[in-house]
DNA sequence: TGGCTAGATTTAGTCTACTAAATGATAACC
DNA sequence: GGTTATCATTTAGTAGACTAAATCTAGCCA
């Protein structure tokens, strides 16, 4: 199951893996905190994820609230692949020797992750 | 210049940045090698690529050779910072965290990664 | 020269994301 | 009880990716 999600799909399901349960409404202001967006467009896509199961919702009196069915790393996981399969040929060094190279990590990042290098060359299972 | 490209888009696109320029027939030919596609498709998106300067053409006798028009590099950058700005906050270190603890990587290229990131601590500029 | 072939071009249709207005339904308020 | 506010639902339209068939064109060859 691969869970294909739009850039604003993404902004919903995040919005409720951060809060959990949501209406609409809560959505929809959570959304346009950071970036405009009609809430008759945050109801229909969240009609297109229900759809595909991405979200379910429960009703209160007569309100929905809205959850979501797929987990986060499920998500992470899928959309991560998919570039690493797309454009790294599949390989994740290829991909961290291009962050390395291309993109700014602070030297607090790079002493974080020659920790997180020596740890997992540590538990080599 | 964001160059924004589908899934079928960038198979093409790799194929150019592979020979350099190729004829839409030998783009067809090669992609087929892993996964077929009608050569009409192949037309139809090259125009698609041309329309929006992600390739060009020049004639020879009655057949257009393709070249692409825009840098590999520059397609690898705004994809993966589209994932890095997505998903992971716009921090490389939270990407490279997450692919060293969920995905799998060889000793040797852990190794690698370490001399990378050495190399990179000593240039810091 | 008349048809075959290998190109390019045109046309068309599906699917998905996204956008949002219009409409319907119901509870609360005055 | 009627109006209004707030939900959900329906409907509609645009845009891009993808698919591919149909058609046009010009050279080639028998």
């Amino acid at each position: 199951m691969s869970v294909r999600l739009g850039r604003v799909q993404l902004r919903i399901m995040q919005v409720l893996w951060d809060r959990k349960r949501a209406t609409a409404r809560e959505i929809t202001d959570a959304m346009n905190v950071d970036e405009p967006v009609a809430h008759s467009t945050v109801q229909t896509l969240l009609r297109n994820l229900e759809a595909k199961h991405a979200v379910g919702h429960q009703i209160e009196g007569r309100t929905f609230i809205f959850e979501p069915l797929v987990r986060e790393e499920q998500v992470t996981r899928s959309v991560t692949r998919d570039l690493l399969d797309r454009v790294f040929d599949g390989s994740v060094s290829n991909l961290v020797t291009y962050l390395l190279k291309n993109e700014k990590v602070s030297p607090a990042e790079l002493k974080e992750l020659r920790r997180l290098i020596n740890e997992q060359t540590g538990k080599q299972k």
